[in-house]
DNA sequence: GACTATAGGTGTACGGTGTACACTTGTCAA
DNA sequence: TTGACAAGTGTACACCGTACACCTATAGTC
């Protein structure tokens, strides 16, 4: 009786690590994520996780990786517009599941799943016609814009729809008398009955991206000049 | 002679505190920022600060409106379209001096030069003639490409110009074989000798935004409804 | 001038963090 | 059976934010 294994917990291993770290993540958040309780979590003392991952920034980067595995590469059956616009939809979608990797996409030793991404949108660019520098600040462009909403997203989420109203009108109060900020009041006023949808507020400004680009890649397709 | 102050040091002052806070982050850090070291560098003992600020956040909270009050309101004699373009300028360039803020500037209790930042560009978009959703788009947009862009900027400015291609050998070597990713490779053979200038960077995509807004807003004006 | 309230700076202590280092234990090869 | 090695443990250290009790110097009042 006592030699049989009571209920053996499966081994660590650097991929359960991982995948448990980013659960965690996403419920606690960046904040209340340690590697303490990560190892808490896996039913395990602290360094064990040591065991499997170097330390909490080589963790971080394994993360990281994780999301970028989790975005749509751009598809090559579609033009590139279609192609971009869904791997930005996919890509905003990856950052609100995970908001605490929204600040550390691009500032980490890069994995696998980040440089096949980078890889495969600049290719996508290039095959489209448009020429190396204009494809670079396509790219720049397009994912500044992601990041940053994403980054928006995240801060202006902790006042929901219907409260936005109340909490700016809290807020002048603290700071100052409302009549200082005629249009944060009409925003306050207006914006939680206009239905206001960030999903739709994401395309809306994706799009004019992506117009403006298409418009300058058809006239530097008439005069080429690689 | 034990009468007389022996060099006094001048008293601490809220003001002084975020002051001296706002200086320390931007030479260690956001990671080497901490309320022992602040204390330090200010001559006093840690709990010394808090007689002057709440705790921590609320100390974050007075650095970034800081940052804010940096940023030049849009100009009221200019055009809507060069006026957004030169407060996105010194926003970049806040947001350069002080990079520690950027994942900060939306997600903390907003203070007064927050809030009149925000109301004074709105007041500038309503204005022009902006209908108030399609302002609040604008708005949107501009920001999330600012913000997005701060950050990449920030990111990759671990590889100084002329090592990027060398870093980015380094990375693909690690992570794979080189053949894998050809688009990467042609970023790191002709980005260095292209003098790339990410200050020429960031008015591209600025531009191409600003000119899509422009675009929309002469075709609302031709058929008005706010 | 004596008395007291108060604001500003101090010292100690507690529970949290990441992780170095030495240890045990369980598994498999020879 | 032995011995190597991988995986998990326990202890310890330096650092963090900050609660709490304390001292001290100044300002106001009588």
């Amino acid at each position: 009786m006592a030699k049989q294994k009571i209920a053996t917990r499966e081994p660590l291993s650097r991929t359960r690590v991982l995948r448990a770290a980013v659960a965690l993540a996403d419920q606690a958040g960046l904040e209340g994520f340690s590697m303490r309780g990560l190892a808490q979590e896996l039913g395990v003392v602290p360094m064990a996780l040591y065991k499997h991952v170097a330390n909490k920034d080589e963790l971080l980067d394994g993360m990281v990786d994780i999301v970028f595995s989790e975005i749509e590469l751009p598809s090559s059956d579609l033009d590139w517009r279609s192609a971009m616009r869904l791997r930005a939809l996919s890509t905003r979608e990856a950052l609100k599941r995970h908001g605490w990797a929204i600040g550390m996409m691009e500032s980490r030793h890069p994995g696998p799943a980040n440089l096949r991404h980078h890889d495969a949108v600049m290719g996508c660019l290039r095959g489209a016609g448009f020429p190396f520098a204009m494809a670079v600040h396509a790219y720049s462009v397009q994912d500044a814009y992601i990041y940053g909403f994403a980054l928006q997203e995240r801060d202006l989420a902790f006042e929901t729809p219907d409260s936005a109203g109340e909490a700016a009108r809290r807020r002048a109060e603290t700071v100052g008398r409302l009549e200082d900020y005629p249009y944060l009041v009409e925003i306050a006023a207006k914006l939680p009955g206009s239905g206001y949808d960030s999903a739709v507020e994401f395309a809306w400004g994706l799009d004019l991206i992506l117009e403006g680009l298409e418009r300058l890649r058809q006239v530097e397709a008439k005069a080429p000049g690689d």
